[in-house]
RNA sequence: GCUGGUGUAGCUCAAUGGUAGAGCAGCUGAUUUGUAAUCAGCAGGUUGUAGGUUCAAGUCCUAUCACCAGCUCCA
């Protein structure tokens, strides 16, 4: 029965498959892990040699050899001693490594073939039932993940029950590169990087500039509403502030070197907090005051490994939707419960209704108590339980300052990216000595919440560009109509009903140029343009406009005052609805 | 950073070690056009960068930069 089930251990028993064709091709090669994944499977190799695109076609052409030979995949239950000496015997490495690890005294091993493994199965009856199989690509990977330890070479495949399965999986690979963030990017000029700028940094252009502008509007409004103040602060400052807030111990590796300012170190800022610690720290503080709601949209800049760099998605210089809520213990789940109401809201608005929530505990490298830590932890779980969403424990994957909560939207080809960001921290308030005064007239320490709802604008506007395939909604986009008169005759006529819309605050433009009026739309099709209004002597006689909307056909003529309605209740529902 | 791959016109791609080319985009002209490409002409390049091998390098070698995939799924 082709189930979950069953398409898991056929990829699984693919792996094998491919490990046998290998190590017949490449006796030198030794074998280490080999599991399905998602959408395939993989297998890691230890080989001096790298396995080139004309070895992937022998290995398939051999995998195909062992699937027709219908090998029986034969299980045993050994002792873990005979595993032992029939893996040394081979030279087995990893697996004697793996076997090391293992507790009990029997182990199973699957042969099919020349091939024998340590695996736990469970595993196909016999190769032939290896329908359709691809292998896709191969990258190397560390021994257990661990970049201390040799680098071995994976290759990836895939495989399905039938050959259709599998065809419509490579088209859907097909599919979303071509609503790659990078790809749009280019094709709807949104944004562009250049060498001689430098890796992860962004320029954005005018279309996606105005994206950016029309997200910073609704944004800033949202907050106005939830609360919150807005703050700015400056982009560098002197090194010895971030020795206060402890980054310069726990962050450095992220943060570039130091500048020299008349004789005195400064950092430019890889993080907003610091800033508007300082700025609570400018005067008093009274208990009346909290929760205190700072936000910025702070531009930061932070030290990320070449390999690490992909679009958008992942940059060197960045503008984080931050801030800062400062509050009294008291206060502190109700404040927790508002922001992620607030963060839920915020990425629903933007069309992305399905995410992953994480909740990250605390890293190796860490600063406080791990009493405090515990507390901030729980307050957070709490918080997430009187949502009624469901999560997951990240574990150790907290910042070294606090716990948080992460919320996580899919990129074209499923991978997920981090984008909102809730942090309690006990720690900072501590470093830099903050203090309100409470109802007794004593000092009393503020807890700090770091929070960001859409992360980064960048990584933010790189998953939303993917979500929508380039396609914003109408409140969105860069340009929200365009009028296409089918001769110099209707521009007087359309230059009208171009100043009625700008009178509305909408964005249009007008495409005067001398071509044919299919050329016109095909163009504005591309570029992804809501509404197309068809311009000819008809309308103008009329005193109308002919409507064509984005992946339509033509609507008809419809009168400026009804359109101008129409466009604007679908502006308030933000294509939501 | 590491492993592997890729860098040729704005974009997508050609070119046995032997004169760098096409389509689209761009520019100019003609055409005034009714719902996804009107026609013609022109122009476009230090083949990522720096060295080297060779009579000769886009092609081979070395270095370097950038990009792409992966390095998270663990018998």
């Amino acid at each position: 029965m082709p189930d979950e089930d069953g398409l898991e251990i056929m990829r699984h028993s693919t792996a094998h498959v491919m490990a046998q064709a290998v190590q017949e091709l490449y006796p030198e090669t030794k074998i280490s892990i080999g599991p399905a994944i998602k959408d395939g499977f993989y297998y890691d190799f230890d080989r001096d040699e790298p396995f080139r695109p004309e070895d992937m076609e022998r290995i398939e052409a051999r995998m195909t050899e062992i699937i027709k030979a219908d090998l029986p995949f034969t299980c045993s239950e050994i002792s873990r001693k005979e595993a032992y000496n029939l893996f040394k015997e081979r030279d087995e490495k990893y697996k004697l490594e793996l076997l090391d690890e293992i507790k009990e005294d029997t182990v199973t091993i699957y042969i099919q073939g020349s091939f024998t493994d340590l695996c736990r199965g469970p595993h196909l009856p016999s190769s032939g039932k290896v329908k359709a199989f691809k292998l896709l690509s191969v990258a190397g990977s560390y021994w257990r993940g661990d970049e201390t330890n040799k680098m071995l070479q994976r290759i990836y495949g895939t495989s399905f029950f039938s050959k259709e399965e599998l065809d419509e999986y490579l088209k859907r690979l097909e599919e979303a590169k071509r609503r790659d963030h990078r790809r749009l990017g280019k094709d709807l000029d949104l944004f562009s990087m250049d060498d001689e700028i430098g890796p992860g940094l962004i320029n954005w252009h005018p279309n996606g500039a105005m994206v950016r502008a029309v997200i910073e509007n609704f944004w800033r409004d949202e907050h106005y509403k939830n609360g919150y103040q807005i703050v700015y602060s400056p982009h560098i400052a002197k090194l010895n502030l971030w020795h206060t807030s402890g980054h310069w111990d726990f962050y450095r590796d992220n943060m570039y070197s130091p500048m020299d300012i008349d004789g005195t170190d400064y950092i430019i800022k890889p993080m907003n907090c610091p800033f508007h610690i300082k700025i609570y720290k400018s005067r008093l503080r009274s208990y009346r005051e909290l929760p205190i709601r700072w936000a910025e949209l702070g531009t930061v800049y932070r030290y990320e490994r070449s390999g690490v760099l992909h679009g958008l998605l992942r940059v060197r210089g960045f503008t984080q939707d931050d801030a800062h809520i400062f509050c009294r213990l008291d206060q502190l789940n109700e404040e927790i419960s508002q922001v992620l109401d607030f963060t839920l809201y915020m990425l629903r608005s933007f069309g992305f209704m399905e995410y992953e929530v994480y909740l990250s505990t605390r890293p190796d490298k860490y600063v406080g108590s791990v009493e405090n830590w515990e507390k901030a932890t729980s307050a957070l779980e709490s918080a997430i339980k009187k949502s009624g969403l469901s999560y997951d424990i990240d574990p150790g994957e907290g910042v070294f300052y606090g716990p948080k909560i992460d919320v996580k939207i899919k990129d074209s080809i499923g991978r997920s990216w981090q984008c909102s960001t809730i942090q309690v921290d006990f720690n900072l308030p501590k470093q830099f000595g903050m203090a309100y005064i409470g109802e007794d007239g004593a000092p009393h320490q503020p807890i700090m919440i770091h929070r960001a709802l859409m992360g980064s604008l960048e990584r933010f506007f790189g998953c939303l560009i993917e979500h929508y395939a380039g396609a914003f909604p109408l409140w969105l986009s860069p340009v929200q109509v365009i009028l296409l008169p089918i001769t110099d005759s209707q521009i007087v006529y359309s230059n009208r009903i171009a100043e009625e819309f700008r009178g509305h605050t909408f964005r249009v433009e007008t495409d005067s140029r001398n071509e044919k009026v299919g050329f016109k739309i095909r163009e504005a099709q591309l570029r992804k343009i809501p509404y197309m209004l068809i311009i000819g002597d008809r309308e103008v006689k009329s005193n109308t406009v002919s409507l064509r909307k984005r992946g339509e056909k033509d609507l008809g003529p419809i009168e400026m005052g009804k359109l101008i309605h129409m466009m604007k209740e679908e502006i308030d529902s933000k294509g939501t609805v």
